[in-house]
DNA sequence: GATGAATGAGTGTTCATTCAT
DNA sequence: GATGAATGAACACTCATTCAT
């Protein structure tokens, strides 16, 4: 009887759980897939097989190819989205929040390479109108840190010459070139300490240029909270 | 006696002329078709309506679908490379030739806007070891830009502590982001001065900083001599 | 109750056997397909219709045209070689071999006479090097018989000056001719008698030549066993 | 002037004459590429290529493949029908006619073995109603052939309990096995001598069977004329 | 829910044939 | 006549999607 029941918990918890850890699997296989050869390189069966599930089940959960790339992108994005808008919405100086920006872009990449090369790769480069309808997000991302540096040239931070739009579309270009060097391995990514120098360099080129850009202590502060202080502006 | 001069000419250009010119016309339909719908969401049949041509003549040219992607991304790449290649070798200060590249970026983006976007879009970003061998020469201008970095840390015109092949995957993604707000429609596509005005953000943002970007006169002069003078540097 | 043990029957042939038997349907299909139109003027599409199944089915089971062939041609000359292999490894005088063989060809043919046709027509023709590499089955079973003709001419029960290898080879060209004229019409392929005269008539004439050929008793027993003795021999 | 006549008159004769070359190089060039390649398995280019001259040329001469396969058919199946054909109306016992079939098959051979294997694999295996109407050619051998074996049954040269049609097709089967012996490379296709004794034992076998094939004089006379008598004849 | 056989529309590619020069 | 570029129908093969078990 206790068997039972506890067997019964074990499903009652599957049910809902090892649902939800399916489409995980599934959705993590699917971003290794993409990374390895690109959407359109690969089929469904070689999601499936790294998955290590049935053909057929990969449409228990995603209703089509599209979908399945579309939920790549949102999982990825969504959490990257979250933690970059934490930064634009932040208090502090334009130079703060760009480095906690460039700070989050790395630290993605870090954890997750292969998802973050997925998202620079595939979802981020589909042509328009395509059926992974990414240009949304992007454009969210792009038009939150648009404000941010108008804010900013109304503080006075930067010159109100600029083109706050470009401003935002040359930041993030800088720091997604900045990851492809990894991802094309022109630098080595499995070198911690490079990865930071990277980032580290993004950001300061960034602010001050490349003629201008100074050398800064080469391990930050995790991104969360009171970077503002610890780290001198301009 | 016109009307034969023109006939002789018409005939002059007969042979191998008229077929590069054939050959010319179905590259640029694959450019037009691969900037619309992207490399797989086309079939060959589309080039081959574009051009207006047949079914089966554009396998006449081109042995197949990606000898066609390729060959378009040659005959677009080549001019470029050569063109940035001349500014990465021509022996002024590195601002100068920053500038200079970043000019022939945005040049080329006028003349040819889809072009540019196709070589962006789809062959800048087709997954490594894909049919599109593009990695070579992409590399190869990183390669280039890189030692030109390098030799300007040791003129003493950048710091040394910046890591010249960032450098250089940075400007290219500064260049490219800058170019793409106008692919994606982030930037009015079609204002002659929108463009000229982002392209000399773009370049001054690059080498002062968002913090010390200065406003640059908006016209500049060609890129090909007599810029380092004309163009105050840093 | 009778229906139930039905369904299980049904249900017990489940998974791999009624697979192999859909491998099946499809391989018989394409026998019927290419002895009517030879195997470069039917279509994949010919042999799923024939077969009553999906288009793409057939690639679920052959990897492509060249291996449904060659499935066809295994499939068929396995049996074949493994019977006439036994005639030449029989122990008998060499005469009573040769009416085996011939028998064995013959009863294939009755059989199966679109496969024979199959067999003789496209597969025994290709040309060298062709997809189906049927030149090795097909020599491996030349050679037997050659060494069976030499055996027997250290025997003494043919002249030595034969040449082994071209009696092998006249003996199935003289096999496959008579045949032959059943499959393009020339003797009626209908008519059981004339199938099994014609058998003897190729026996004999091999054996005995044209001059010296003698009647046979029509009807043989079946080519397993105890032959040797009922069938006086030269 | 005298070089205008010399002129006219090599081009009046090249006339007629060059284009009947050019007929004759384009269809030795067929044989060539298609005892090389099959029917199938070559296209036109690849024959105007062998032939040397331009791809258009061939549809000049020929109004599509098929007519060319039926002219190479029909220009190497006319000489040897002829050949045949006289040895079958010869008036002599049967087996000197059998022989002499032999010696006209196994000479031609000698002098063409590209073309006899064209006629062999390609023409002679088509399926029943194909492209090439070689039935009726070879229909039309066979029935002469069995007339040849029905008068020799009148004058009791042979059995009269043989079916006449499959001496005629056994007699042709044995034949074209012992040549495919060498096409396929069994035996070696360069040495005279061997297709000499090929060409022997072919007929002796088939005249007094494999028990009772006596050896030959291994050279024999032309197949022109006399040989009925310096034949010994069974 | 899980499985993978079954389906068939879509598309790259070939190649016989035509035609303008 | 000679040339080879141009044409387009035909076909092998792929793979997303469905469905019976």
């Amino acid at each position: 009887m206790a068997e039972k029941a506890q067997t019964a918990a074990k499903k009652s918890q599957s049910r809902a759980e090892r649902e939800a850890d399916r489409r995980r699997v599934i959705l993590r296989a699917a971003v290794e897939v993409f990374s390895r050869k690109g959407y359109h390189g690969c089929r469904i069966q070689d999601v499936a097989k790294e998955a290590g599930v049935a053909y057929g089940l990969v449409y228990h959960y995603f209703k089509n190819k599209d979908e399945l790339l579309e939920s790549v992108f949102a999982s990825g994005w969504q959490n990257f989205l979250a933690r970059v808008s934490a930064e634009i919405l932040a208090d502090h100086h334009v130079a703060a929040r760009v480095r906690g920006i460039v700070h989050v872009a790395f630290e993605a990449y870090r954890r997750d390479p292969r998802g973050v090369k997925v998202l620079i790769l595939e979802v981020g480069r589909s042509p328009a109108g395509g059926a992974v309808n990414r240009g949304g997000a992007f454009s969210a991302v792009i038009l939150a840190a648009s404000e941010m540096f108008s804010e900013a040239q109304v503080r006075g931070e930067i010159p109100a010459h600029l083109h706050p739009t470009l401003c935002a579309t040359m930041l993030f270009g800088t720091i997604e070139m900045g990851l492809t060097s990894f991802v094309m391995g022109l630098l080595d990514k499995r070198d911690d300490e490079a990865i930071e120098r990277a980032r580290d360099q993004v950001a300061e080129t960034f602010l001050h240029g490349l003629t201008g850009a100074r050398p800064t202590a080469s391990v930050q502060p995790p991104p969360s909270t009171g970077r503002a202080r610890s780290r001198p502006t301009s």
